[in-house]
This record gives C-alpha cells, structure tokens and sequence, in this order.
DNA sequence: CATGAATGAGGGTTCATTCAT
DNA sequence: AATGAATGAACCCTCATTCAT
C-alpha cells in the first residue's frame, strides 16, 4: 500500500485505542497508590493525580473505586490462572523436585510486582464474595491436582495428601510472599534452592514413591 | 445525694486502679472493635460504644486512635516476646523436633486469639517505624537464636543457617496464620503434626547433626 | 426538699429537651431552605448554615438529607390528618355551606406555612412510596368521608358522587394552593368567601338536597 | 434591539434547516428526559444520548442547559397564547357555558402532552425572572379578558369580577393538571363535563346575567 | 460541525477530635 | 473525670461545560 500523502494518513491513536491506554493509566496508577497507601488512604483523587488526571476523568472510566480494585485483583488473578495452567499444560514434570519447583518459580513470577499490593488487594480491601470466591477455587484448583498427584505416589500409611497438598500451596505463597517482603538475603536463588529443598524433601518423605534420580 | 460526713467517706478509691481498669476495657473493646471491622471502619466511636464509654471519655485515656492501636500492638509483640523467652528459659531443648515443636506451640497460641486482628494491627494499619523496628527486632532475635543453634550442628557445606533459621520462623508464624485463616482441615493437631514434621526434617536435612534420637 | 445552693441546682436544659431544639432549628431552617431553594439546591450544607450549624452537627441529628426531608413531608401530612379529623370530630356540619367552609378554611390553615415548600415535598422531591401512599391515603379518606354525605342527600340522576367529592377536595386544596402562590387578591375573606360559594354551589345542584337553610 | 444576556442568546443563527431539525431534535428529547427525570436528574449528557448526539454537538446548539429549558418553556406558553387567541379569535363564545367549555378543552389540549413535563418546566425548575413574567402576563391576559366579558354581564351587587375571573383561570388550569395527575376516573369527559358545569353554575350564580339559551 | 475525553466545582456524607457543661 | 454535641477536613462521586482533534 503506497504511503498516503500526510493529511490524509489516518489519524493515529484510534478512538479505542486511546480510551484503553488511558484505563491502563489509570490501573497502573492505583496499583502504585493502593501499594503505597493501602486501600482507605489509597483516594481516587491521589489515584487520578498518580495518574495526571482529574478526578473527573476517572470517573469516566470506572464507576467507582471498588471497580479499579476489583479489576486490578481480577489481573492478579488471571495472572496467577495463567501461571497455573501452564505449569501444567503439558502435564506435571516428572520427579516431584521439578513440581515444586515449578510451583516456586510461578509463584515468585507472579508475586514480583508488588507483595504489598497483593496484599491490600486480597487482604485489606473490601473483597466482593465473588472475588472471594474466585481466589479459593484457583486455590482449591491447584490443591486438588496436587493431591491426585499425591495420591498416585502415596506409600501406605501416608498421612493425608489433602493436607500435604494444602502444605506445598500455602508454604510457597506464604513464604514468596514474605521473602519478597523481609528480604531476608539479597540472593534470591539462595531463597528458591531452600524452599525448593524444603518442600520437595517434605513430599518425599511424607510418603511419595521417590519416583526421583538419587540426589 | 447529700454529701457524707468527712469520716465516713470511703477511702480515696485507688484511682490509679481504676484508671487502669478503663484504659484496659478499651483496649479490649478496640481489639474486637478492629477484629470485626478492620482498621478504617473501626472508628473511634464505635470503640467507645463498644467500651460502654462516651467518645469524650475514651479520648481521656489516649490522645488518639493510632495511640490505642499502637498499645494494642505492642502487647502483640510482648506476647511474642515473652513467649520466645519462656521457650528458651531454661536453655533450648535438646533435639530440632522439639524446639520446632516449641516454635509452633508458641505461635498457635499466640495467634490463638484472633488473627484477623493480627491482620490489622501488623498488616493493614498505618504502623509507625518504631513499631516495624520492633516487630523487625524480635523476630532477628529469634533468627539470631536459631542461627545460633544451627551453626552449633552444622554440617560441612550447608546452606547460609541464617537462611535456614529464617525460613523456620517465617514458616512458622506465616503457616500458622494461614492455617488459622483458611482452616484446611478442622484437626488441629494434624496441622501442627505435618508443621512439624516439614520443619524438622528440613533443618535436620539442610545439615544439622541428626543429634536426635531416632524417632 | 430545701432549694439547694445555686451551684448546686440541677442545670437547665437537660439533654433531652436542648437535643430536641436543635432537631427542631435543623427543620425549621430545612423548610426555610428547601422552600427557597427547591429540593435539589436545598442542599445540605445551606440547611446546616442556615441553622447556624456545622455540617457535621446536622448528620448527628438526622442520618441523610432525605430524612430531614421526610419528616417535613411527614409533619405536614400529620397536620393534615388531625384538621381533617378535628373537623368531622363532632360529626360533619349540617349544611353543606359549613361543610364547605370547613374544608376550606382547613386547607387555608394547613397551607398557611409556605406554598412552595408545600410544592417542594409533595411534588418535586423524591417522595418514597410509602410517603405517596400516606398522601393519598389521607385524600381518599376525606374523599370517602364526602362521599358518603353525598350519597346520603343524593337526588336522583345525579353524577358520580365520588367524582363530586374528588372536584371538591382537589378544588379546595389546589386552588388554596394557587391562591397562596399568586395573591390576586390581598383580600383573604374574599377568596374564602368566592371558593365557599363556588363549591356549595355545585354540590348542590349537583343534586344534594338543598337541606338548607334558604339563602 | 437590546442585547441579551450572553448566555441566554442563541449561540448562532441556524441558517440551515438542517440545523433547525437538530434544534427540534433536541428539544423533544429534553422534553422526555425532563419528564421522566425531572430538572435536576434531566442531565444534558441524557438529554444528548436520547436525541442520539454528543453532548459536544448539543452544545453547538444551545449554550447552556437552562436554554434548552428556557425554550421548551417558551414553546408551551407560545401553545397556550395560541390557543387561547384561537379560542377568542372569532369574538367569545356567546354562553358562558360554551365559554367555560372552550377555556376546559384548550387547558385539556395543552396539558395533554405531559402534565409532569409542565411540572418541571413551570414548578421545579430555576425560572428565569423572564419567564415568570411572561407566565403571568399570560395569565393575566386570560383574566383580563374574561373579567371584561364579566363586567358586560354583570348583575349589581355581584363580587369582584377580576376575582371571579381568577377563580375560572385557576380552577381550569388547576383541576386539569391536578386530574391529569390524579386520574379520579379513566372518563375524561365526566371530568370535562363536572368541571364545566361547576364553572359556569359559579359564573351564573356569581351574578351573570344568564343570557343563556335554556340548555 | 461533530466528537467525546477532560475538567473541576460542588454535593452528600463520615469520622477523628475538641470543648463546654 | 465524664459526657456527647459540635466541628470541619476529607472522602467518594456527579455533572455542566470546554476544547483538542
């Protein structure tokens, strides 16, 4: 297609494009301010000022406050679906070291922008049942994969595989989560190699077959 | 009511006591106050009703609701403090699956008693710095104790034990709560058991001198 | 009981009584602004200046700005009711001159207030359903009270009695309304004296027995 | 011709009839949103969704959006000259019950449109000064003629003609609106008939010569 | 002329805090 | 000390109006 003579070129920044980056704007300007802030202090006026924009104008791309919360934990959480799904697409690895280390590495991906912000999004804000919901079935998803994959391995006498799988899901949100808070060593392969280590030698010996070359 | 004859006047009512008393029926109040409603909507006012007080008489006995939260607060961490004492009074016990055992013994009791109120009072609430510092402060005390006793064990060639120690209090207290808050099954003792048993093997693993008898 | 020392004496305006005032300047200067303003730029903030208030002392005495609104609304519809019932308490008049005229200097007395708040509570502001069905409860029961006058004296051939009653009662109180809001007259008995003439006039041709005195 | 205030004149000449056809486009959507709305929630934004236009455009057409009022406002008191110069365009009728039966069906022709959207227009909106004028001059116009046409029959000893000829203006206008609202029974004519005869038995009654054809 | 994003004053309401009694 | 009425800054949100494209 020939280059159009300048006046005619079609405008840049369509309609839709625009109004998009401009929410995108404003997404990421609450994300900074709720981390900052947390939810109460975190006003829509500091969020559109983030933003450079004026309160109005925010208002014109969501209706309320809760709705840039809402969308924001909605992210996170996509995120965290995403990260779960592709974990497993291809089925799980093979030796329960690489599950867990797949796992770890997720969640350290998913975790990375802002721990605090994850934290008023989930924790302090005003939680609509349904995001509530939302969040105990990806947990609850990924318990329950990893309970089968238990109970495929279990050696007799094991103890509850429910309760091991709960253990390996909640250890490595907790623990990404606070690491990434305490910094605990500036070394963050030191933190993964540990909690991989952890975790793995945990399952193992709670009863799974180790179906694992010899360390 | 007539005023009685100087004699007969009862003693001077210790003030001091019952001064005591009211500042200590805030304070219970305000945990519920803030348990129940986190840190924003738990308003002052409903602090004070909750205390059977006027609002006027609640700000008699601290100059603001950051004072009260703060106190709240800091009982938090003398708990704490207290707690880790005890445990390490009569020096540490002799095996890692008992001083685990006394890590998450401690722990569920400290967070017995409410942790969403934890939540608010370390987590929501705008917490000054001399409150982070302390909170920072008892817990590398115990790290500090903890790395103390590992690098006692320690094998050739394991892991930072400092790393290690964090990960154990780290586990403990993020677990605990989460166990508290999720209640992924109703047995408690199972809880503590698989928490148990997944720090123990860790730090015995990660190098420690299995200085135990064998289970 | 002997007087007691004036330090002593019991304060004046217990809290009850002084509460009750500032409940009753809140309204007064509601309806003050209201009817100046209309509903929507009778804002809440004008209320509280013109009671000589802080914003905040208002919503301490009413929980929102239709609340206040309500209990006007509320306050003329009781005055209302106990004119109509103070009128037929004895029974209804004996002519239908007096019947009129009681309707009619009724209406006058209870509009006496301020037409146009009268137009601001029961027209342009947002009357919830339970209020529009006290308002037109109250005019169905005079209706209902007329209607059955009418019947009793009904000549044969005679319109629909309640039509007659509706005519009255909406004459009445429409055109004392207007009457307040357009003065074509200074002359307040000359008015009474044409809308008394203008309704028992038609009630009687319209077929009531003219159980009259002759004029 | 003395310049208008500026925000009141029209912001251009429409030259172009299509132009025109958007004024007209316009107005009729503010007329539905006002009724359905009222004044305060009659936003322009709404009103420039319902004609299917940007409020950008709407405001090309109208400076502001008490304009758009001021000229619906217009509009409906151009109807009611109109119909009452129609009504008297060939000399008055010559009984007074056709005349009271003209002035009957004219307020049930012109209120017939909306009798909520006259509300908003005439009663709860910010009426310019001007408009109120004009309002009353109408008025005023109607009375005057209709007193004249009472004096021309007067009997001595009757009362105020202008009085008399307020009452008729009032209680046609009054009444038709009030039923239009009230709807006391679905037969418009009764209600045209009832209103009627008690117009004209007042008027007779009132002193009139009845120079009327026995009915 | 059309568009619709942007603006910001202003409205209802809450709540920590003060102060007269 | 106790009381609770009073205060007003600050919050969320709406809407008439403007302006760059």
């Amino acid at each position: 297609m020939p280059t159009l003579p300048k006046p005619l070129r079609p405008r840049k920044t369509p309609r839709q494009k625009r109004s998009e980056e401009t929410r995108e704007l404003i997404l990421e300007s609450a994300a900074r301010v709720f981390a900052e802030h947390g939810y109460a202090a975190g006003t829509t006026n500091r969020i559109a000022e983030a933003a450079g924009l004026s309160i109005g104008s925010l208002y014109q791309y969501f209706p309320n406050k809760d709705a840039i919360l809402l969308q924001l934990a909605r992210r996170h959480l996509d995120e965290g679906r995403l990260a779960v799904a592709a974990a497993f697409a291809a089925g799980p690895p093979a030796t329960w070291r690489e599950r867990v280390t797949v796992l770890v590495d997720t969640a350290l991906s998913v975790h990375r922008g802002d721990p605090r912000l994850h934290q008023v999004l989930f924790e302090e804000s005003p939680r609509p049942p349904a995001l509530l919901a939302e969040l105990r079935a990806l947990q609850d998803d990924l318990v329950d994969r990893l309970t089968a994959l238990l109970r495929a391995d279990a050696a007799p006498g094991a103890p509850d595989p429910r309760l091991t799988a709960w253990f390996l899901v909640a250890a490595v949100e907790s623990l990404t989560h606070r690491y990434l808070a305490d910094q605990p060593t500036r070394d963050r392969s030191a933190f993964r190699d540990e909690l991989v280590a952890l975790l793995t030698g945990h399952v193992l010996s709670a009863g799974a077959r180790p179906a694992e070359p010899p360390a």
